[in-house]
RNA sequence: GCGCUCGUAGCUCAGCUGGAUAGAGCACUAGCCUCCGGAGCUAGGUGUCGCGCGUUCAAAUCGCGCCGAGCGCGCCA
């Protein structure tokens, strides 16, 4: 049998012997049963604290419970499938009961590695749900910062990890190529281009600065001419030439980054076929948009928020969050079930009025998960990079990459819960050393592949059945028992839209590798010992490779 | 003023939906290669878990208040 189902079938048997003891609380059918992994390892490898969630109520001492629970435990184990996994109970005070599983149960999680490969630690937690991911989205007027490296690191591996957990998951840019930025931008690099081309203009407050937007005015020029860039189309023409421009660079920053979107979704192309009007239609006919001082309000404090907030300004223009509110219909009605979406630290107050556009509209707002992603400080060792997102003199994601490289550059984004501050340390993402966790981890997958290498030129080896039951000791089990766990550290990540989950999991495991490395011969003089361990270890490179792969990080086989 | 996030070892941070003795890495010290890659391993010790009250059999974890840090609060996006 699958060892995924030893949880059910355990959290079953132990709610049954409740019932078995007459511990069942009257008027409860069902307790919800805690189950866990014990932080320290003599502890078992499960416990349960049911026993202390009685003891109230049943006015008995918690330990007395536990006793009895798990004797009627020990006897319905005995005819159930599970038996041979679980090797032994014990209770232990305050009143926990803890579970042993056997070391055959521990071979059998090996051999499903083995059998499923890449495929190991799947789960069907989303159970076939459309998710999708939005993430960076940044504005097209300039190049990715160090900011939306961050969300692109974090929005792809949640969605490598969603997809590993059962939901269908996509992940999607939101373009936004129109609005007030944009056309800043527009005039912006429209004045670069007469500039370019001697004609006087005044470049704009607030306009975009930084050297791409002299040279792509200085193309646009090339490629227009003084006739069309004095006419009255000019504005616009600049405006798609940059945000076109633009795009094409953020596209490539993503694609060198490993980062791939399925098409974007342009923001223009709301307004088409009256998508958006109609939204705003629907809103006004569901009671939630209000008419005040000549603008148009959403009642968005109906569910929550701090005040109602404008869709339509006093002289006709939208504002971001109408193009936002049909954006996310459509999100509904393209049939995705989790909406995930990525902001930074800024849009935090938006989050409260997005929730109530969504709820009037009528769709459920709890699908609509939104992570804020800290910002980063970069750093060279001691010294802090000092950041300004103006002058264009802001370190960009290309800079970062080109420094440290991609794996480094997205593992150690990941490596601090992406609603925490993150310090980046430049000088320490580069080193090829022991205190670069990246290494660390690609280090033991390295050293896999090489013993694999190695062996085969030990036919002996090769020919030999593998005995596993002469893999007993603490480091050979320790490995098999983070195996078995991987499975749930990533629906753990899953849940928690958390991919840093992943990455804890995978610098244990490494560590457990590292540590067995040392100890143990992996091809020795015991054949069949020696058989078994290049199973294990075949086991180890299986589940750091697609750790690693859901995370966008390279498992090399040489380094 | 209101809202969000955060406060854990000297530093950077873990600690899952409350659980049993609060853990890693860095830094510091001393060791480990006849042997699959030493980019590794082992051993050393530190804590008013910001403060207080409450809920609970059980609180770093949940609730409230306070202190401190950061961010947000536009008919900007």
């Amino acid at each position: 049998m699958p060892t995924t189902s030893l949880e059910l079938t355990l959290r079953d048997l132990i709610q049954k012997a409740v019932e078995e003891a007459g511990f069942l609380p009257s008027g409860e059918s069902v307790l919800p049963i805690s189950l866990e992994i014990p932080r320290i390892r003599s502890h078992g490898d499960m416990a349960t604290s049911v026993a202390m969630q009685l003891a109230s109520k049943l006015r008995k001492p918690p330990l007395e419970i536990a006793e009895t629970v798990s004797n009627h435990l020990r006897g319905l184990l005995k005819d159930s499938p599970i038996q041979e996994s679980v090797e032994r109970l014990e209770t232990k005070p305050p009143g926990f009961i803890n579970l042993f599983v056997s070391r055959n149960f521990l071979y059998q999680v090996l051999q499903e590695v083995l059998e499923q490969g890449p495929e190991y630690g799947r789960s069907d937690l989303g159970k076939g749900r459309k998710a999708l991911v939005e993430f960076v989205s940044a504005n097209p007027t300039g190049p990715l910062s160090v900011a939306h490296g961050r969300q692109a690191a974090v929005g792809d591996a949640l969605a490598h990890i969603l997809a590993f957990t059962g939901y269908r998951a996509m992940r999607e840019y939101y373009l936004n190529d129109e609005g007030t930025q944009i056309d800043l931008l527009g005039e912006s690099v429209l004045v670069r281009a007469k500039e370019s081309l001697g004609i006087s203009a005044q470049f704009p407050e607030n306009g975009y600065k930084g050297d791409y937007i002299r040279s792509m005015g200085e193309s646009l020029a090339k490629k227009f001419g003084r006739a069309v860039l004095e006419s009255g189309k000019a504005k616009e023409i600049s405006k798609k030439f940059a945000v076109g421009e633009l795009g094409r660079v953020i596209q490539g920053e993503l694609d060198r980054f490993g980062v791939k979107f399925g098409p974007w979704f342009p923001q223009s192309s709301l307004n088409r076929f009256g998508y958006l009007t109609r939204t705003l239609g629907i809103l006004k006919r569901r009671g939630y948009l209000y008419e005040q001082e000549g603008a148009w309000w959403l009642k968005s404090t109906a569910f929550g928020d701090d005040k109602d907030r404008v869709v339509i300004r006093s002289d006709g223009r939208l504002t971001y969050i109408a193009a936002d509110i049909a954006y996310h219909r459509k999100k509904f009605q393209r049939g995705f079930e989790l909406l995930v979406n990525l902001w930074g630290p800024d849009h935090h107050g938006y989050i409260a009025r997005m929730r109530a556009a969504i709820q009037a509209l009528g769709f459920p707002s709890e699908a609509l998960e939104v992570k804020i992603i800290q910002l980063c400080t970069l750093k060279r060792g001691e010294e802090t990079i000092p950041m300004s997102t103006r002058e264009g003199e802001f370190t960009t994601l290309t800079q970062v990459m080109d420094e440290v490289g991609m794996d480094a550059a997205r593992f150690f984004f990941l490596l601090r819960k992406s609603d925490a501050h993150l310090e980046f340390d430049l000088e320490l993402a580069k080193k090829h050393s022991l205190e670069n966790p990246v290494y660390y981890i690609q280090y033991a997958h390295a050293r896999i592949c090489n013993i694999l290498e190695n062996q085969k030129k030990e036919s002996e080896i090769s020919g030999a059945r593998p005995d596993y039951s002469k893999m007993s000791s603490p480091e050979e089990l320790a490995l098999l028992r983070l195996l078995r766990e991987f499975s749930g550290a990533v629906e753990a990540a899953a849940r928690a839209l958390e991919p840093f989950g992943v990455i804890s999991y995978l610098q244990g495991l490494a560590e457990a590798f590292h540590r067995f490395y040392d100890v143990h011969r992996v091809l020795g003089q015991d054949p069949a010992l020696s058989a078994a361990r290049l199973d294990l270890i075949r086991g180890v490179r299986t589940v750091l490779a697609t750790g690693l792969r859901l995370l966008g990080v390279s498992a090399p086989e040489k380094m």
